[in-house]
Formats: C-alpha cells, structure tokens, sequence
DNA sequence: GGGGATTTGTAGTATCTACCTACGAAACCG
DNA sequence: CGGTTTCGTAGGTAGATACTACAAATCCCC
C-alpha cells in the first residue's frame, strides 16, 4: 500500500527540471540559455542553475558563439548534446536477425553492428547473438552508457523485463534476454514492444518531438499501434497495449493468424492486399505493396488504383476507430504504407476524415515517418532516454 | 513554444505533496499522519507538515482519537474530511431535466435539487434550470465551492468550455453555460462529457480508487467509454475522445444513427437489444431491457437466455476492442447492464476473455458500478477535484 | 501500582531548489 | 566613443522535505 509513488522532495525537482530541458533540447535542438528562460517562462539565473548540472553531467556542452546576425546585444551561446552524451545502446530484434546500434542524444547512430540468426532459433541463440552485436557497437563506450533498450516484436511486460509472447520470433518467449544482456554489460537493460519503441523514436527524434499525444501505427505484415498520451506511452496490463492489429472491424469476419475473426489486419495487412490483388486478377499481386501499387496506380493503371483505395480505406478503418476512441490529433505511419508516398498518405488522411464524426475531422492529422530505417533502433534508444529522464506531465 | 508545462518551483511540491495526501484520503479513508508516513515512505515529520497546512486550509480535520483497539503505543488521531469540506457543484444535464447536487469529499451528497425542461428546450432555457437548480443547492455554500463541474450528454471541451456536440440534448450545442454559471457564482465552471465524468466519479468515489488505470463504459441507448490512464482521464483532440459507440466493429453493418456503419452501439445498445428481441419473436422485446432479460433468462426462459448471451457477447466486442488497444486491467460498467445482475457481470467478463488474445485473459476484470444513480452527480464533482488536486503521474 | 516498551506527534536544524536583484561582458547603433 | 540591448553570473531570500531528538499516550508484565 503505498500513497501514488511517494512524494516529491526537493531534490526531485531538480530532477524534473533538468528532464524537461534535455526533452527541449531534443524537440529544438541547440539553444541558448537566455531562449531557454523565454520558453520556460523562468530567468536566465534559474537555466544558468540548472544548465550547470547537466553540463557537470557531461550531458551538455557549449557550442561556439553563434556569428553575429545583426541582432543587437550580447550573443548567446548555443547549448547541446555533445557529440558522445546521452550514449545509449539500441537492439532491433526480427526473424532471422538481430541489429545493434550505439545511438547518442542527439539521435545520430554512432555505430552499428548486426547478426543473422536461423528464423527458428531458440532463445539463447538469440541472446547470444544480441549480446554479440552489443559488444561490436558499444564496446568501448560500455562505461558511460545510460541504458540499452531492446525493441521486440511481440508483447513483453518492460517491468519485469520479461517476453511473454512473440508470434515472429517464438524464440524469445520466457529467454532470459534482460538478465543475461544486464549482466554482461552492468547497465539498465530495458526491453519493449517494437510498436511501442517506434512512436518512442519518433518522439525523441522524430515528428513526435514537442507533441504530448500521438499514435505511432506499423503497417506491412502485421499492424501494431504505439501510443503516446500526455507525454508517456501507453503500455497496459503486462504490456499489452497496442495490439490495434488485432481489434475485431468486421464481425465474423475473416479468419486471422491469431485465431480469431475479423481482425484490424485481416483487411489491412499487406497478406491481405496480396489476396486481394489476386482475387481482382491484378498482375503480380502476390509480391505487391504499397510502393508498387502506388507506381502502377500513378502510371494510370485503373484497377491498381482502385485496389489502392481500397487498402487506404482499410486502413483508416483502424485509423477512424482510433480517433473515436482517443482522439490522438496525430497519426505517424510506419512501414510498408510508406512506400505509396504522399499520394496515398493524403488518400489515408482522407478516408480517416470521412470515417470519423464530423466534428473531429479537423484534428485528424496522418503523417508518414521520416526515420525510415533508423526507426527502430532510434525507437530503443528513445527507451532509454524515456525511462532516464521521466517526465511528470503537468 | 513553452517548455513542457513550465518548471517545477519549490512551491510547486507542496500543491503536489498536498495533493497525494487529498487522493490518499479519498482512496483509504480516514487515516492518521502516522499510517500516512508509512504508506508515502516518509517520516511523520514530514506528513505533519503537509496536513498542517490542509489542516489550516479546512479541508482536512482531526477526528475523535480512536479507541485503544489493544495495539501497544500511543494511539494516533484519524484525520479524514470534515463534514463541509471540499465543497464541489454538481450539475448532470440529461433530455428533459437537470439535476444538481452540493457534494463534499466524502462523496456525499449533502443537498439536490431538480428541474425538469422540454426535451426540445433551448440554450437559454437549460442555461437557465442549471443556474436555478445550483441556487437551489448550493445557493448557502457559495463562497466556500472549489467549483462547479457540469456533466454534458455530448462531445465538450473541457479547456475552452465548450459544447461542441450533443445529440441528446441539441439545445446546449455553443449555449453560454459556462460563462453564464462562473458569473453567476464566481466559482471555477468546469464542464465534460458524462462518461469521462463517470469514470471521474469512480475514480475518487468508487472503484476507481485507487487505481492509476481503467475503463468506465456507460450502457443503454449510447454507449460511452471514459478511460483514465496513469491517473488522468483521456480528453483527447477537442474533448472528443471516448465515443467508442462510434467505433467500426461490423464493417458495412447496419446503418448508425450517427450516419455510419456498423458503429459498436449498432450491436450492443438497448436500441439493438429491443430490435433482435422483436426479430426473435420475444414477448415485450420492444420495452426491455438488461434487468427484465436477466430475470427471465434466470426463470428459464431459454430464448430470452439466448438473447443474453448475445446482448453480453455484443457488449464483449468493444470491451475486448478496447483490451487489445490499451489493455486497462479493469472496466466499470455503468448504466443499463447493470440491471442484469452478477450472472450477466460474469457473462460480459467471459466473453470478453474469450474475445482477447490469451495471454491477456487473466488481465480483464470486469465490474459493475456500485455508485448507482449517485454516479452522474459523482463524476461532476469529480471533475472539480481532478482539476483542484492536478495530480502529476509519477 | 509502577517501570519498561512501543507508538505517536512535534520541535529545531540541515539541505536542496528556484526566485529576485544587481552587475560585468559582448555585441550593435549613431 | 558613449548609449542601448542582450547575455550570463553571483549573492541573498523563501519554500519545502529530511533528519534527529524529545514529550506524550497507551499497553504489557512484574
């Protein structure tokens, strides 16, 4: 029985402080302490206070002035990751590879290293290929790292540190993935669900940056949704949030891979427009994806156009459902969507727009990720970050 | 472009300190500084100081030292709400009438008061009923309310004030209810959607307590969900989160009166209840409802057991919808499904599991509300304090 | 009946933090 | 070259919890 996580103390509030700077720092890049102050609303003395810790900390370091711009007064000087703080190591883990990155604050991917395993390989096979690929990427930084986070396709519980389940890599269920990399490498080891690490990413790095609310959504093979609300991401019972792939749209409908009917990625999923492609008598439809579909569409081909409707549509089935039941204002897409470009982005923003309820249509904002592959390896760095400097929404 | 919400002050951490001791005495009851300290992790110094001030403020007051109950030591002083304290407005609009309510924070409903209005009234005339009503209840307490929190069938936004949208009550659509009631009573007017104000209402009232995360569905001829996450209820864009009753569960289903298609509530309202009663040929489909089901399911009457299992089933979609989306470990049922009884509790819980993937099972809870018709006023009130006692989420 | 043990609530001091005011430093302008 | 503007910093003040020590109230046991 405790009172909701103990109460603040003095000291703590230097911690939230110092937090929300590094977040600012993230969603503007350098700044100086005087347009710090302005942000904030506090004196320059308060930053100067506060900027002290952190670049005590190693974490900030003071740029070169900036050159006169013909402004008058005293120029400030700029403030920013330096170029090795705020080192975290990142792993992606996917059926038959593994990569690992060193990734620092500012979102610049240092080194990387990666692995192949066997699509069937067991749990240690896999740990030992993480802890391997660990070992070439940070190696000689693993003294000043602040964490390594690890992005998993499945549901795993980031408390615990354990993987309860993992339809692509069956592997990692119940492997000792956390303990076994904590040991090696004396760090906070923290692991979570690959939806989830992406909307971290974009977050930290990318179209997130500055947003307290939005969803992150992964398209291509499977559908996973990682939401951000009031500045943490939603993690549910166990952490089972985010399974948005597996939401029921068409009751009785299809039979899913999880067993069940009428799933989000029956009718969304790139199985699904391949079948779909097939049964329309679309010519190599059972290699197609959004990218493909879209060139064909934008070459004039008609019945490639009106099969892309389709997906988009199916798509913003989910999207719609999303925006009913939370109203995120914002939606980064992930995955093989991108491919189609802004074509079918506008064509997904709009049919979300016109399967929602007329009043919310104005917030419905869809965007298509600009991390491309860096994605999840920014996403398990942004894990990191998000769990060392934890911010107290207001 | 602020940074997030400003910085924390050192005042800052008593409103919050102070705050965590207010919702430790919603969830707990009376409790004395000592069971506080234990309870927070810190030294009943500390605590005496935080009560000290809540204590000045009235808000808090030392009851009668409790009996020596055979425990060795000194025995310590309860301190719990005094009988006026906390004093919150309560106002519910529904079709027809208004109700309003002086509720301290004990949840206790100290005065009430009613209007009824034509279901076609207009702006000014519910303006008007709600000013009357609150006179009525609150008109002695004036100067001592920590608000005014007015619960609205419809989508609201509770920053600017605003009532976007409400099908039930089309009247209040942009009437000046807030301006109108803060200028009347010079109190803070705070305004939302009565589901979100359910699940408010629970939160410091009901079986919300406690609780950092859940889910609060409200059943009958709409049906709406408020969730709270990590301790905050979800507004969304605009205030318009939480139609989930809108969200696509049987794509190209039937016709909603919202305009789309297969909205949830097309399979699982009272609407939908009385329709698939009548199309079974069930006597008295077109008046019935959850209680009259239950009881003649329970009687022995197979089709109408039949039907149960469907309205319960229906109802499991969205609910499991919402699981595999956000997994909340817990949803509290309001409204009509509450008349069916713990047989019917127990039914939505089932099949609700069964609709979830596996591992998430153990995770659904199901519960009805204990808060009966109290609920509405409740979550008004509720919505004072939330708003009072901002609570920063660890 | 009385001493010891245990628990409760309260002083007083130390520590942490941001706030406020004032000041030197560095650029532009006329 | 002086005036103006802006930037960063130093010193003192105020608010809050942490820690230690102490008086008070109850039970237990001899």
């Amino acid at each position: 029985m405790k009172l909701n996580g103990h109460l603040l103390t003095p000291s703590d509030i230097g911690d939230v402080n110092r937090s929300r700077v590094i977040q600012a720092f993230c969603d503007h890049g350098p700044l100086t302490r005087a347009e710090l102050a302005r942000m904030a609303g506090v004196t320059r003395a308060t930053i100067g206070n506060i900027v002290s810790g952190l670049i005590d900390d190693g974490l900030i370091a003071e740029g070169p002035a900036r050159e006169p711009n013909g402004q008058v007064g005293k120029p400030g000087r700029p403030l920013w990751f330096g170029p090795r703080a705020g080192l975290a190591g990142a792993v992606t883990i996917a059926p038959g590879s593994v990569e690992a990155a060193l990734v620092n604050a500012r979102g610049e991917l240092l080194e990387r290293a990666d692995r192949t395993v066997g699509t069937d390989a067991d749990g240690k096979a896999i740990v030992k290929a993480v802890a391997s690929a660990l070992r070439e990427a940070c190696g000689n930084s693993r003294k000043s790292l602040l964490g390594i986070g690890i992005a998993v396709p499945g549901v795993c519980d980031t408390d615990s540190g354990e993987v309860l389940g993992s339809g692509p890599v069956p592997g990692l269920v119940g492997a000792p993935l956390v303990a076994t990399v904590e040991r090696g490498f004396r760090a906070r080891v923290l692991v979570d669900n690959d939806s989830r690490a992406l909307a971290l990413g974009e977050k930290w790095f990318g179209a997130g940056r500055g947003r307290s609310s939005f969803a992150s959504v992964q398209t291509g093979h499977g559908i996973g949704v990682g939401l951000v609300l009031g500045g943490a991401v939603v993690r549910g019972a166990t952490g089972s949030a985010g399974e948005a792939g597996h939401t029921t749209v068409v009751l009785d409908g299809e039979r899913c891979r999880c067993g069940r009917r009428g799933c989000w990625e029956t009718i969304a999923s790139l199985g699904w427009l391949r079948k779909e492609g097939t049964r329309r008598k679309i010519r190599g439809a059972s290699t197609m994806d959004a990218a493909s579909l879209a060139d064909r569409a934008g070459g004039g081909d008609d019945p490639a156009a009106q099969l892309m409707h389709s997906y988009a549509d199916n798509i913003a089935v989910g999207l719609a459902n999303l925006t009913q039941m939370l109203s995120p204002p914002f939606y980064i897409v992930h995955g093989d969507a991108v491919g189609g470009g802004e074509v079918f982005r506008a064509l997904i923003e709009e049919r979300t727009r016109a399967r929602v309820m007329s009043h919310m249509r104005p917030t419905v904002h869809v965007a298509f990720s600009e991390l491309d592959q860096r994605a999840a390896l920014l996403g398990a760095a942004g894990l990191v970050l998000s769990e060392t400097f934890q911010l107290t929404a207001t």
